[in-house]
DNA sequence: CTCAGTGCAAAAGCTTTGCATAATA
DNA sequence: TATTATGCAAAGCTTTTGCACTGAG
């Protein structure tokens, strides 16, 4: 992502683009989603080292909003960030209406940090398949 | 789960069976997935008033290094308990080799609490079929 | 010039730990 | 009786918040 394509994402109505911003957001890009806020703020201070702690946290939440990038829970008591991939969307649909329910969930990365066989496995492609009754066919049922 | 199987279950080599264990084991079973450790507390507490938070948190990290608990993990600053469902897993093949990967992954959970839409959904099965390459085949490519 | 964003420090959650006491096997 | 488990209080981590100052638009 470039500076400039940092800048125009930034920029939403209410927004002002900061260089603690784009720089937050281009360590994160670059860390290949095994950050979390304390190594974010410490790549980050590399490059500008009048940055504070509080500051990642605020930015982090604020693009989280805007849907940038994405928060994973591990088993651990932090979260980890990375840049919200395009693709990996599943579908949940009614076996009574055939409704489906499109959802996004990375689920790849949570298969890859939990199960060791799985570590240094190359993901090609993960599908997700979830039946069962939405509310309306439940009741009728 | 009946008292008597609850002392079966944590009369493990080196461990003691307890009123705080199975009280608090039993107030899991009874709290369908919603408890965090602190309603946990609250719960047992109704039991047994002289109960204290670290033996709930301290009893978890037995409960889940025995297997009998999940821990789950939301967008939240706290953890989720619920007793391991006997079933759900699933697997990821390599494309390279044909081997299986056989793992548990409790994704209706996380599916039901992230996608709104699901939220009153009564799901009956989930399928996840991953694929990708093992690390011989990786490599071999 | 105005108001969103920042740094700093302090506070707030959740979870873990040290230690003396109590209870299990 | 020999350990394991507990309660209490204190400490540890991660994350959030208040406030005065800075800087983007």
């Amino acid at each position: 992502m470039s500076t400039k394509s940092i800048r125009k994402v930034l920029n939403a109505p209410g927004l002002r683009v900061t260089d603690q911003r784009a720089l937050i957001l281009k360590v994160i890009r670059q860390g290949q989603g095994h950050l979390d806020a304390d190594e974010i703020y410490r790549r980050a201070r590399e490059k500008k080292s009048r940055l504070s702690l509080s500051t990642v946290y605020r930015t982090l939440q604020t693009l989280k909003k805007l849907g940038l990038i994405e928060e994973l829970h591990f088993d651990e008591g932090h979260h980890h960030y990375e840049v919200k991939p395009s693709t990996e969307h599943h579908h949940l649909a009614c076996l009574g209406c055939g409704k489906i329910i499109e959802f996004r969930y990375p689920l790849a990365r949570y298969v890859k940090r939990n199960v060791v066989e799985a570590k240094d496995f190359d993901i090609v492609e993960t599908e997700i398949h979830m039946t069962g009754y939405c509310p309306n066919c439940h009741q009728e049922r």
